[in-house]
DNA sequence: GAGGGATTCAAACTTTCGTTTGAATCAAAC
DNA sequence: GTTTGATTCAAACGAAAGTTTGAATCCCTC
């Protein structure tokens, strides 16, 4: 009946996949973009091509389907965007604080599929459903340790609260561009340089305002240590 | 047959405001904490301590109520949080940004009620619903703006790439407490100082992280200018 | 090719939620 | 005191969405 494509394949969906991993590619852009609770799993399922009774049979519920994904969702992170970015340990430290943001950013802003595994972790991170201190423990904390570590590299003399404060406006500044990506894309209408979406342009510059940040910081800091002598 | 507080008002709603304005204030609590679509007029009417009707007979359903509570949130916003502070033009560079950030922060974070002002405007950052434009004109382009030109100030040699991009830096690092407060909650938690909740402490850091970044930058840009000349 | 487990399907069930309704109540005017 | 308009109320309606069901279909094994 339909014109293009094969007969069973509805829109979207990859044939190649059995009709469980396809419930998880369909689930996880569509959890990605709108969150657990607006996500229907009716639209989860006619993405898949999948019958809606299929997520009851292949996972329990909705909520299975979720964590499954999530799961599966923090597999694929760990794999494909090491946060070292693929850089040895003895790399300079500037090289890792770039690889790391351009790693970050590319989980969250790739356009090409399957993009949407950082992105359910974001979704998660906003609007946190289950098994948070899972997600915390083995997603965000490792992440953050290894960030910090990176700060306290780069400044030495940092205080523990400037140490933190300092990752966390690092990965606050990543984050923007996914939490408030509609509302970019309404400031930025028209642009011609593509600003808020070349990748290189992105990680160019918030790295090189972190580095300058933490730099000026650890100057501070010095010259405090020097005065109180 | 209460056993505390008056006869009909119920769960913290304000018996001294009208059905109207009470219904106002509970919707802009509900809708800052879980966003305009997991929101349920039951729940508003329920804090409101009014019939479930109540929304149908004094706004004509749930997305106008959205609207009039927006608005609502807006008006008290650029009221009673200035951007600027209260300071006058005249006034450092360095402190206009540290009034912009403290004032965003608190707009944000501030736990007294009523915060939520500035929560609903947050939560339609990352979710929008309706009259998108407008909000973005109105509430986003001018905060926007401001800052762009504080950056421009501490940074006369920025290209328009890097003035945009810190703007966006600083505003990611203040949202990012407000996005992520839930994780954020969870990977402090047991700390002893108030670090990621103490408005002085997290005003401080981010004006002392972007100020030292928008300086790191402008030196740079200063040496790139001597070099190719 | 018959049996049997795995999978898919259309349909219905149940809960939740926005909305509507028509009666009841209140308050001010006359 | 009655009238009239505004407001509040309990109840129900209808759509949307998660879940369940039992039959139909597929596919592998013997």
């Amino acid at each position: 009946m339909s014109v293009e494509g094969s007969l069973k394949s509805p829109a979207g969906a990859d044939p190649g996949l059995d009709t469980r991993a396809r419930l998880i590619e369909a689930a996880g852009e569509v959890f990605a973009e709108v969150g657990f609770k607006q996500a229907t799993v009716r639209d989860i399922c006619a993405k898949a091509g999948a019958n809606i009774a299929a997520v009851n049979y292949h996972f329990r519920d909705k909520e299975t389907l979720y964590a499954e994904t999530i799961a599966h969702a923090h597999r694929y992170s760990v794999e494909h965007y090491p946060m070292d970015g693929g850089l040895p340990p003895t790399a300079k430290v500037e090289q890792r604080l770039e690889a790391f943001v351009r790693t970050f950013l590319a989980k969250i802003l790739d356009p090409n599929r399957p993009s949407w595994h950082g992105l359910v972790m974001s979704r998660e991170m906003q609007e946190p459903t289950l098994s948070l201190d899972t997600i915390v423990e083995t997603g965000v904390r490792p992440n953050f340790h290894y960030l910090c570590d990176l700060v306290r590299e780069l400044g030495p003399h940092l205080n523990p609260v400037e140490v933190e404060g300092s990752a966390a406006s690092v990965i606050g500044q990543i984050l923007h561009y996914f939490h408030c990506r509609r509302i970019i894309a309404r400031l930025y209408r028209g642009r011609t340089d593509g600003f808020p979406y070349d990748l290189d342009l992105l990680t160019g510059h918030i790295t090189a305002f972190s580095l300058a940040a933490i730099r000026g910081l650890e100057q501070q800091s010095r010259h405090r240590a020097e005065n109180t002598r």
